[in-house]
DNA sequence: GTTGACCTTGCCGCAGCGTCAACGTCTCTA
DNA sequence: TAGAGACGTTGACGCTGCGGCAAGGTCAAC
């Protein structure tokens, strides 16, 4: 038999046959004087073989082990830990489906994609917004849902405002997009950050939630804090540093606020 | 932020976040006079959009069209047909979890591997041999197994002859491995060859399933025939081009015998 | 000044082949 | 007898999603 002949018998490609050799999986045959492979039924059987194993999902180099270690003791372990794999492989698949059926059941897939159901139910009760601060917090939200780790999360979506209570800090958010180009020293700012601070659910501020942003290390007007920066922290540093200066300075002045207040 | 600080924030590697600038997935941002990356929220959010999608099971470049594709309507699409996939993935695994339940529950793992059901029965009915043209048929059959047409296939186990017919062959075959080195003009060979074509049994013969093997092509004396080649005869073709010459004219005479027979 | 923790670009490696490329060999047919 | 077409040969690159290493440059702290 010629290269191809013996493909053909084993149901695979002149590629695969030239590929096993290389690797060791299958050995090189003698050659004709024009240099072509030749292939006695040896050559199919131990292809045969071969597939056998890897259609069950072993990896060649496992093929190998399992051909190199003569028959059998040790394929009956290689075959439990694959299984255990492809437990494991069943289970991941499963999971994501399973996710998967969720968002396709959502009526509208949601701009920020896909997040976890409780954070959809969140963002759904947020007033819509395509540009602005309210669209940064969104954004944000979307980023915790993914990159918070479980505590942060949980209390996230536990002390989330209702739609009532969004619904009257919407003008507030309006003021302060229109701060977006002013300077750091606006009149506009104390008063607004005074407003924002009256807003702001008592139950987020026992939840603690806010205690990382409330630390000292925010408050000073330096470029960069460099406090030990637990996950909250970073997040807080990272959205404050990326608002216009006027908003930030809002922000710090009800973070400020804040502070005083829980702290008496 | 840079590079580390984003990729702490995000939960993957540097080398990651680096990966999705030269895939175009995430945007090169600004670098400072030291070359240096610098990134705000936006790139986060971003980065933790992708992450939620790969983590479904999108690819890179399905991540890529849906980010581009400007938010929404076909994302719905992409994540439909992700669902196929994995489910098609979810079946695969199952079914080699099943074939791999029955390996292990098998007493004895086969020295000739993960064969069917069907054909271990078989083989565990064939007298064992560690040499000579029994071991050579055993191989032939596991090589049957994965590589055979399904028509064969079933032909094959249908027609299989039972226990008690397979003793009483086996001093033949002991008589074929006699004639391993011997010379194909052998006196020995004619009558084994008669008592050999006496042991098939009748209902392999009507099955057709050796009407291939018994067609004149494989009768001339020639190194090669020309046929076309079916799959059965490819086989049968390949393990009589493997046998030593007094064996190979032992099984053509067989061959020619069953023919005159099944003729008649 | 020297660690040590960052950052930069760039290239190799992984699994399992598919897919050229550039070439030789064989057989059949016009 | 020449040419077409179907084979064979080696070799190298491509794909996925990064990890790892090399060979540096930068920056803050001791």
């Amino acid at each position: 038999m010629r290269i191809g002949e013996l493909a053909a018998l084993a149901g695979v490609s002149t590629r695969t046959v030239r590929h096993y050799h290389r690797l060791g999986l299958l050995p090189e045959p003698e050659r004709r004087a024009n240099g072509y492979r030749v292939y006695g039924l040896r050559a199919a059987v131990t292809l045969a073989r071969i597939r056998r194993l890897t259609e069950l999902g072993l990896s060649l180099a496992e093929v190998g082990d399992a051909l190199a270690d003569d028959r059998g003791r040790d394929l009956r372990e290689i075959l439990t830990e694959l299984d255990a794999d492809l437990a494991r492989q069943e289970q991941g698949i499963r999971l994501r489906r399973a996710r998967l059926a969720e968002l396709l059941t959502r009526d509208s897939l949601h701009p920020d994609d896909p997040v976890s159901p409780g954070m959809a139910g969140l963002l759904s009760r947020l007033p819509q917004a395509e540009t602005g601060m309210l669209a940064r917090e969104r954004e944000l939200l979307a980023l915790l849902d993914t990159a918070a780790g479980p505590d942060t999360h949980r209390l996230l979506l536990e002390t989330a405002p209702d739609a009532g209570r969004m619904g009257k800090v919407e003008d507030l958010y309006r003021e302060l997009d229109a701060l977006a180009d002013a300077d750091p020293g606006d009149p506009r700012v104390p008063g607004l950050a005074e407003r924002l601070a009256d807003a702001v659910p008592p139950e987020m501020l026992r939840s603690g939630l806010l205690d990382p942003a409330l630390r000292p290390a925010d408050a000073d007007g330096g470029a960069d804090g460099e406090a030990p920066a637990g996950e909250q922290e970073a997040f807080a540093r990272a959205f404050l540093a990326d608002l216009p200066p006027a908003q930030a300075e809002v922000v710090r002045q009800v973070m400020a606020l804040l502070a005083d207040r829980s702290a008496t």
